[in-house]
DNA sequence: TAAATTTTATAGCTATGGCTATATTTTTTT
DNA sequence: AAAAAAATATAGCCATAGCTATAAAATTTA
């Protein structure tokens, strides 16, 4: 049943959200601190806090208490497959003619909604925008 | 914030969900009851009714004990516009080459992640494949 | 009509993700 | 080094959406 696999998708949402965001801060300020991602997020830090300690109870990251937060295996793979499908969205978003703020906006509630298939003919049509 | 966009969007999800199912099940059976819901999104029973006694609290629905769902005019309203959204994306999804399975379960999760900037984009994309 | 079945309702549990208020630790500034 | 500020952690609250088990009402069948 599909309503399942969306439900199935919003548990996974939030997680995938965090792990892309601590990825881009590390990438970025060399550091992921809670502030940051709260920050980022619009949330209360002790929301970020509460978050993280799932994260790591569930694997996803390492971290020692008042420390910053690195990535597991695990986590790293979660991060990088969610930026990718990330990019594909957001530029299928941009050639289908919407700027880039809103493109920006939708890409992040819809990258966790869209099969593999999806994606798939969301790249095609991007090459050939490209070779236009 | 776009997080906060998203967020927002997730709590109306299931409620959009619910009444659309409902407008459905009222169209085509005559009767929308618990049960039918509870089989069409593969959840317990249980569940269905409790968030039945919300939507009722939140007067999206009329609902005597043990009788059947109808809609108020606030939930006539949501269903109607989530119904619309939902064929847009789901028509754009075929367009793009995506098969009717696929872009049914694909609409569901999207529809209510989509600005309606980008569905005037994808309303505009699927007339263009009309006309050809 | 009485019994069996189906449908609804309720109780009580779990997990998640929000929040505020209040420690506590770390870092920065003086 | 002491004081001030910033970051992190914890406690305790709320709402939502899942579940199972059980009770109660409505409907169907015998």
């Amino acid at each position: 049943m599909s309503f399942k696999k969306v439900r199935n998708a919003h548990k996974t949402e939030n997680t995938e959200d965090y792990l892309e965001l601590i990825a881009e801060l590390l990438n970025s300020k060399g550091e992921a601190r809670i502030v940051d991602i709260a920050n980022t997020l619009d949330i209360a830090q002790a929301t970020a806090n509460k978050t993280i300690k799932r994260l790591l109870k569930q694997g996803y990251i390492n971290k020692d208490p008042y420390r910053s937060i690195f990535l597991t295996l695990k986590g790293q793979k979660i991060a990088s497959h969610s930026r990718k499908r990330h990019n594909i969205v957001y530029d299928f978003l941009l050639n289908l003619g919407v700027d880039k703020k809103i493109a920006s906006a939708d890409a992040e509630g819809i990258e966790h909604h869209v099969s593999n298939i999806t994606l798939k003919k969301m790249q095609k049509f991007n090459k050939n925008k490209k070779n236009r």
